[in-house]
DNA sequence: TTGCAATTGCGAATCAATTGCAATAACTAT
DNA sequence: ATAGTTATTGCAATTGATTCGCAATTGCAA
């Protein structure tokens, strides 16, 4: 037979084992649209497994980390919203309305060629970059303005 | 007489008071050219009042923030780092090494120009980009490359 | 099925940041 | 100058998120 799912075989040639904890983390990080942080991550884990313990999730969470399975991101400026997404997302950007706190995904091909002259000019090489942009989405903006009339 | 300082004008104009405290932090962050985090901030500022208390501290970072005096950045994916700088500085980017931890600040209209393209796209006002660039820089690349040989 | 190491749940510990409160000090109006 | 008010401070206690030590459990290879 061959290897379940290609985590279990990753997982086990980092020496560690798949346990029913870490599968049902993985499977909500996975299904989810939303932008979860560990907390969530644990409030909904735990609908599914009374018994589990929100320093498995941390534990879990740093282990898929450490393995660059999922990525550590955030929102806002003062990066007051955290969260966990899958890698296979790729590189992307999000706006966060500071009135409504909606989340726009940006996508742009600018921040790569930042990096990529930056890399040119210095010699320098990119690993990652992180792009948190703040304001008003256009309805905010007209809500601030009716007010401020 | 004319006000002091536009900062103490500042302050009054907001119902605040000016404090030997608030005197001692401000002249810190404006004075350095490092990048500090509030423990640092404090450790600096006990040196010249040893009675100075770190809430103090958080509560002048925190009041100076909202009058947007200062501004509260981060180096890092993980934003590890905090630091806060004068807001005098401008809009600008760090690229930090994760070799020799070494920051280099990034210049590049690109950024300014996603906000723009993404405003009159979708109407919406940006107050405030966070970029944090992480990789390695050209001299810790090549120390990479003679390791892994 | 047995043994061992990885993992878990739990409670305690840690760490940064915040809060309540009484004492102090800055500023305003006299 | 002085007195009154009210913001601010220092302190200690608290919070909230994350981590850690440890004994019990469990996954997995032999």
């Amino acid at each position: 037979m061959v290897a379940k799912t290609s985590l279990e075989s990753q997982l086990k040639a980092a020496g560690r084992r798949m346990t029913p904890q870490r599968k049902l983390i993985l499977s909500i990080l996975d299904e989810t649209g939303d932008h979860l942080d560990a907390e969530e991550v644990y409030r909904r884990a735990k609908k599914q497994n009374s018994n589990l313990n929100i320093a498995t999730v941390y534990r879990t969470l740093s282990i898929l980390k450490d393995m660059e399975l999922i990525e550590q991101r955030y929102f806002a400026r003062d990066h007051s919203v955290e969260y966990y997404e899958s890698v296979k997302k790729g590189e992307h950007y999000h706006f966060t309305c500071l009135g409504c706190r909606k989340i726009i995904e940006v996508e742009t091909p600018k921040i790569v060629q930042v990096q990529k002259e930056f890399s040119a000019l210095t010699g320098a090489k990119f690993t990652h970059a992180c792009v948190c942009f703040e304001g008003y989405c256009a309805s905010c903006v007209n809500d601030e303005e009716n007010l401020t009339l």
